[in-house]
DNA sequence: GCATTGGACTTAAACGTTTCAGAACAAGCC
DNA sequence: GGCTTGTTCTGAAACGTTTAAGTCCAATGC
């Protein structure tokens, strides 16, 4: 390490010092150019470039304008589970790309802990960010982390929430992407068929469940896809509450199985198909099935949701989702950037599984 | 509060207000505890409470301290590549546990674009972003945005790179994996043990080597790495004069190939093992065994350094790192805790190339 | 020639926080 | 009683930037 005693970063003023100009100019320099000469601008540039000032700081921007040049991500799970799943990874990606376009940061927050410690707690990372707005995703429609961002006074995003007072919520069309799948298991003659959802609330178990789980449900897909899985039953004469519902506790391939389990032991109206409401539960229920011998399929046709990159390989149809539209969405919205619609369209992907 | 249409945060000014006490109170109730007396602490932090304060806001404190409380990583791709490659996940996952364990946000910096652009452009998020750090993964060691990092008067911390003026690497045990690859390899009988080696010195060519190469090396590694295997030899009372060694001209497949080849044309002292310094130069290494029919393991067997994501599939004996603890390292040495070791252990990682 | 306009640059006041240097006061020591 | 020491709190000056308001001056219109 050398003696270096002072290497604290160049200011404007030391740019405006060695010119002889006021430190405004530097600055207008830089941000207005309208405000001064071209001339006297292209020498200001050139003399920054020369002692190697590279624009103003972060600092004294983001107290004086709040301008921050990045924009938060915030996960209720602890952070890694951004790279473990398949299908977060594809939207993480697209959104790194939407970030990367635009030569803006993408700052990873860390969950905050569960807190049954001491009161003076610090500050958590999402209270106080250098950010200029936060992008959920994978949280429950009642957070209170919610109303803790909103209060920042910055752009609050929700990747498959709800809208809510200060929260811009971003999803695909859910419903109308339920419903095509609905709608193509009744077209290849399917008159019993089972769902297999996410969970629709923040209590989380394993469990047979009705229509009336949907209409109380909290986090919204579950309630939205239900809908459109309803209205094409509807649509064929088939009456949604007779419908066998198995929820999962988690978005799991474990929870799936046991699904599909639950389904396959029943002995009235045992389904000869499935909609899951993921792949992810797509793929257990396709394990349950293989267990058992029950051919797909002949025996059982599976549709899921997502498209998550294993599912090309499984064969599974399912419905896609634009997660890159999700992502660039969820920019636009965050830097304020007109958007003119916030729910992304769906496709149904036929593969072999129907 | 009706009246009021400023949505505008709230201060420690206002706190302080509320109470009759001066700001510099309300600060060191958060900050200072020594500062002031318990009860008054008290009373300050519950009425924050009451009022919805979170804490110092980052805008000023950044300004005042330069306390970011997040670190940023760069890397000279796009930053989609740290969601495709498996081996960068690896590493990504540990880094982001690193991080949540501390509360502290982890800022993805986009790539810097190839500016062959206008003049006046903008200053970089690598050059303002809010952070306390930087740490750079993949980057050559010689690339201008090191240089820039570093004016930030700021930690910077380079991964799988040699230590510099202001830059702090964080590296492998060298040494150590390097010993125990030799080892490996000796305690299965091997007594003539050719090395494939990484570049010593930046005038690079596929040749000949001999043990003055690395006493003279002006790269970090292959020196570091030819001192384990040496020591190896030492103790297994092999000379490490004799030992045949090339010495390649690049990172490369074709290198390492070419390296094999020379070897295998050896009429004296023909190894029947090779210690490579990289999985790239093994796998080139594997190629020319293919080639010329010779056996791998049971005529030739391999070791190689990385574990590279394509090390599994090829069933190649290798020296994996410890990403973990690299990543450990780093985010300490990023917040200024206190490291006692910037270079991180190795294990051996025996596949069916030995 | 005198007011008016507009361009080019400067002045100075924020923005919210931290922290150094006191102030006020009480207690202890000689 | 004067002096030091300590405790608890306050005043005010930074930190680096942006920007509304202002100054200066040359050009224009009459």
């Amino acid at each position: 390490m050398p003696t270096d005693a002072r290497p604290s970063r160049l200011r404007l003023a030391d740019v405006a010092r060695t010119l002889g100009v006021s430190v405004a100019t530097v600055s207008n320099a830089f941000n207005r150019p309208d405000q001064l000469s071209p001339a006297l601008r292209k020498l200001v540039l050139e003399r920054a470039e020369e002692l190697g000032y590279r624009g103003p700081g972060i600092e004294g921007r983001l107290l004086r304008t709040g301008h921050a040049g990045a924009i938060a991500l915030y996960i209720p799970e602890p952070m890694t589970y951004l790279m473990q799943d398949a299908f977060v990874r594809t939207f993480m990606s697209a959104l790194m790309e939407a970030c990367q376009a635009r030569q803006v940061g993408l700052l990873l927050l860390p969950a905050i802990p569960h807190e049954k410690s001491e009161r003076p707690r610090p500050p958590a990372a999402l209270d106080v960010a250098a950010v200029d707005a936060i992008i959920f995703y994978g949280l429950a429609g009642d957070d209170p982390v919610i109303q803790r961002a909103v209060e920042r006074g910055r752009p609050v995003i929700g990747i498959d929430m709800p809208d809510r007072d200060g929260l811009i919520g971003i999803g695909v069309d859910d419903a109308g992407g339920a419903r095509a799948a609905a709608r193509h298991l009744i077209k290849k003659g399917h008159r019993t068929i089972g769902i297999i959802s996410l969970p629709t609330t923040r209590h989380r178990s394993d469990r047979e469940g009705s229509p009336g789980d949907f209409s109380v449900a909290s986090i919204r897909f579950p309630k939205e896809r239900w809908q459109g899985y309803a209205e094409a039953f509807t649509e064929a004469g088939i009456e949604p509450s007779t419908v066998p519902i198995r929820i999962c506790k988690l978005n799991a391939r474990e929870s799936g199985r046991a699904a599909m389990d639950a389904l396959l032991d029943r002995n009235v109206d045992r389904p000869t198909a499935v909609l899951a409401m993921s792949d992810v539960v797509a793929q257990g229920g396709m394990d349950a099935c293989r267990e058992r011998g029950v051919k797909v399929p002949q025996d059982m046709a599976i549709v899921g949701f997502d498209d998550a990159p294993f599912a090309a390989q499984l064969g599974l149809t399912t419905v896609a989702q634009d997660a890159a539209a999700k992502a660039e969405t969820a920019v636009r919205c965050a830097l304020g950037e007109p958007v003119e619609e916030t729910s992304v369209p769906t496709s149904l992907i036929e593969r072999a599984t129907s």
